[in-house]
DNA sequence: AGCACGCCGACT
DNA sequence: GTCGGCGTGCTC
């Protein structure tokens, strides 16, 4: 953006409030630039928001209010505009939310904070004791690092009074310094580990100047890591920044230590935990230059780089990338249309790529680099089948003998077995064995969960939970419920049963309070803490397991069955990572599948290691389909608190498709949405198909524009929905 | 998003 | 008679 607005010029303001347009407002004293972070006036309150250009001098000049402030942050630069503008564009979302979601930082407007900082001053010691010499010693040896009191006191291991103490006699100097510090520097040129021919070949291929996007596919262990740990070095040493995106899960201190030990020192982080402190220091930094490297969850996308030179999104495939509630946004497809409008380098790295990007990149949109060898002396895993229609096993167990066996010589070698379920707690359904009632959830269309750990019922979909309760809530027969079908919990219960001496673990998100604890709970885990666990899809997300060498997947069908076409891609990458976690190491690892349909082709195409064929099988089904990446899809959920009027607007909608008809896209429903009700509220959709190559947003607009909601009903658009049936 | 304005039920 | 419920509308 150039040009400058002189005080009292009007200039259009977009604020974070939604309103879903740009307001005048007088230049403050002094003037503003565009871009600028500026406090405005709006009604009673004053709000943040951007200068967006020149006003448009449609309201009433009398009524026209004045900038209060220009804030103290670098300006918004034309490619977060457009960043902004096309990403909003695309997921049909108001600019005002897109500004939003680029500004969740805490003391935007702040001024500067200063703090005390300590460095070593020139007085003596009237007295030198143990405590003031490691406190002299520390200074001594980082002599030109700046600490706080506290980071300096800890550093020494003594108390904050002893530091006081010494600045009271000029031996410790004390200085103000900005709050927020620019990050350690990163050194690309530090020696990495040693790489194979095939990653130094991937590393080639992937350094490069300008816009580019590569598909980095390769199996667990086979050093993806390392590989874009290159393209990262690559890219500071082009005196750019780099973004790691993570799924949240995977943002472990081990992947930090990792950039560490590669660069020398961490890399700015960005995710839900991060402090309030931390952050506004991460979004400062990061638009000042001060942070070379960040690793984060999707939404450090939305971060102010002053130069953003490469983003890598790291098991891309991974769908919690896509945002489902608030913004609907895709961070996979929106790290691509980022770094094309910076001319920035992306990196897509998975072992079982999304077939989108699979898509991309058989249609050269996207260049591909494969790792085949796995690196050091580890093999990929041997995959078997074991037919549960041949097994015997009683009811209600489902380690089959087979899988019981290779666990037995597992726990003789001190090898580590995962067992597998996709299913938290007790037991997915809760069931009255007098009248055949099954408990479920009251405000949502779902069965309530036992969680025995909990001692109580949980939804999984709104999370309420409830004591169990001793008789049916239908017929009050006393002490007939019973669990049915396994969950996590009860596959522990087996275990420890059948494995008596053996260590059981099992690894379920609802077992710990916050993800740290389980971060840190998996790494001891990981370090021989336990010789059988049991994980629902966490485990599948990037952790290294060195001992382990048997999966067992309990239900290698639950996925397979129901209409959804995304389902069986999903199983497919799913089996592939959990089979990935076994063997890293030198051991030999082995993963076995319990199914009762051995011939279905995703189960034969996981066994066969033949992804190509199972793609290209999916693909040409798709393709035949008209649906995405083949066609464009977006869904419309329609919900409220009674079901009537929910159904009525869709119908409303759905009779009303003449813009959609005009550029050939088809609406189907309404019918009831995956999730039919959640929180008491009755969700509808609307899904819409259209060719691929239609301005599919413009007729959706269109389309949608006479809606007015009325009472409590709310419409939400998803372009690229996650499920289509 | 907030916050005010505004038109109908149970209270000092 | 009023206090207050939250439906509707406005903010440059």
């Amino acid at each position: 953006m150039d040009g400058f607005f002189q005080e009292g010029e009007l200039v259009g303001v977009l604020t974070t409030q939604p309103l879903d347009r740009v307001l005048d407002y007088k230049a403050p004293e002094g003037g503003c630039f565009p871009g600028a972070f500026v406090e405005v006036p709006l009604g009673p309150r004053k709000v943040l928001g951007v200068v967006w250009g020149p006003g448009r001098g449609d309201w009433d000049y009398a009524k026209v209010r004045s900038v209060i402030r220009v804030l103290d942050a670098a300006p918004m630069r034309e490619e977060m505009v457009e960043f902004l503008t096309r990403a909003g564009a695309y997921t049909l979302t108001p600019l005002s939310a897109m500004l939003r979601l680029a500004t969740r930082s805490p003391g935007l407007g702040d001024p500067p904070a200063m703090r005390k900082i300590y460095r070593m001053g020139s007085g003596e010691v009237d007295r030198m004791t143990p405590a003031r010499e490691k406190v002299l010693a520390v200074l001594e040896e980082f002599g030109g690092l700046s600490f706080t009191l506290k980071e300096l006191a800890e550093q020494a291991g003594v108390g904050s009074s002893v530091v006081k103490g010494l600045v009271a006699q000029g031996a410790v100097r004390e200085e103000d310094s900005p709050r927020d510090l620019p990050f350690a520097p990163l050194d690309p040129d530090l020696p990495g580990k040693a790489l194979t021919d095939d990653q130094q070949r991937a590393v080639v291929a992937l350094a490069g100047e300008g816009y580019a996007t590569t598909l980095l596919k390769g199996v667990t262990g086979s050093g993806k890591t390392e590989v874009y740990l290159e393209a990262v070095a690559d890219c500071l040493r082009r005196g750019r920044q780099a973004l790691v995106l993570l799924p949240e899960i995977a943002l472990t201190s081990e992947f930090l230590t990792r950039v560490e030990a590669r660069f020398g020192a961490k890399p700015a982080e960005w995710h839900s935990g991060v402090t309030m402190t931390e952050r506004r220091r991460v979004w400062r930094m990061v638009s000042e230059g001060g942070a070379q490297l960040v690793v984060g969850a999707r939404s450090a996308l939305f971060l102010p780089y002053r130069d953003l030179g490469l983003i890598v999104v790291d098991e891309e495939h991974d769908t919690s990338y896509k945002q489902e509630d608030g913004v609907m946004y895709n961070a996979r497809d929106m790290a691509v249309l980022r770094a094309s409008l910076c001319s920035a380098r992306v990196v897509l790295a998975s072992a079982t790529p999304s077939l989108e990007s699979w898509a991309n990149a058989e249609a050269g949109k996207y260049k591909r680099v494969e790792l085949t060898s796995r690196f050091g002396d580890a093999v990929l895993p041997e995959m078997r089948a074991i037919d549960m229609r041949s097994e015997d096993l009683p009811g209600a167990r489902w380690v089959s003998p087979t899988l019981q066996g290779e666990i037995a010589k597992r726990i003789e070698r001190g090898e580590q077995s995962l067992v597998f379920l996709n299913r938290r707690g007790y037991a997915p359904v809760t069931l009255c064995r007098a009248c055949g009632f099954q408990i479920a959830c009251e405000h949502c269309d779902a069965r309530l969960v036992e969680h025995r750990f909990l001692k109580r019922l949980m939804c999984h979909q709104c999370g309420e939970t409830k004591p169990i309760p001793t008789a049916c809530p239908n017929c009050e027969a006393e002490d007939r419920l019973a669990p049915i079908g396994p969950g996590v919990e009860r596959m522990g219960e087996e275990l420890s049963e059948l494995f008596p001496d053996a260590r059981v673990v099992v690894l379920s998100s609802d077992l710990y309070g916050t993800s740290r604890e389980l971060k840190a709970h998996i790494e001891t885990i990981a370090e021989g803490g336990a010789d059988i666990i049991i994980g629902t899809q966490l485990v599948a997300k990037g952790h290294n397991f060195p001992l382990l060498t048997l999966v067992g997947v309990i239900d290698a069908d639950l996925g397979l069955q129901g209409s959804d076409l995304r389902a069986a891609e999903r199983t497919f990458q799913l089996m592939r990572q959990v089979a990935g976690r076994a063997g890293r190491a030198e051991k030999p690892g082995l993963a076995l599948m319990q199914t009762f349909q051995p011939e279905h082709p995703v189960i034969r195409a996981i066994l066969d290691g033949d992804e190509e064929a199972f793609w290209k099988a999916e693909a040409a089904e798709r393709e035949q389909a008209g649906m995405p990446p083949y066609g464009r899809m977006a869904g419309v959920v329609l919900s409220g608190p009674e079901v009537g009027p929910v159904f009525d607007l869709g119908n409303a909608l759905a009779r009303n498709d003449a813009a959609l008809r005009r550029v050939g896209a088809q609406v189907y429903g309404p019918a009831p949405a995956p999730i039919a009700r959640i929180r008491g509220r009755h969700r509808v959709r609307l899904l819409v198909k259209a060719p691929k190559g239609v301005a599919l947003q413009n007729a959706l607009a269109e389309w949608i524009r006479p809606v007015r909601l009325k009472g409590d009903l709310r419409l939400q658009i998803d372009i690229d929905p996650q499920s289509f049936f």
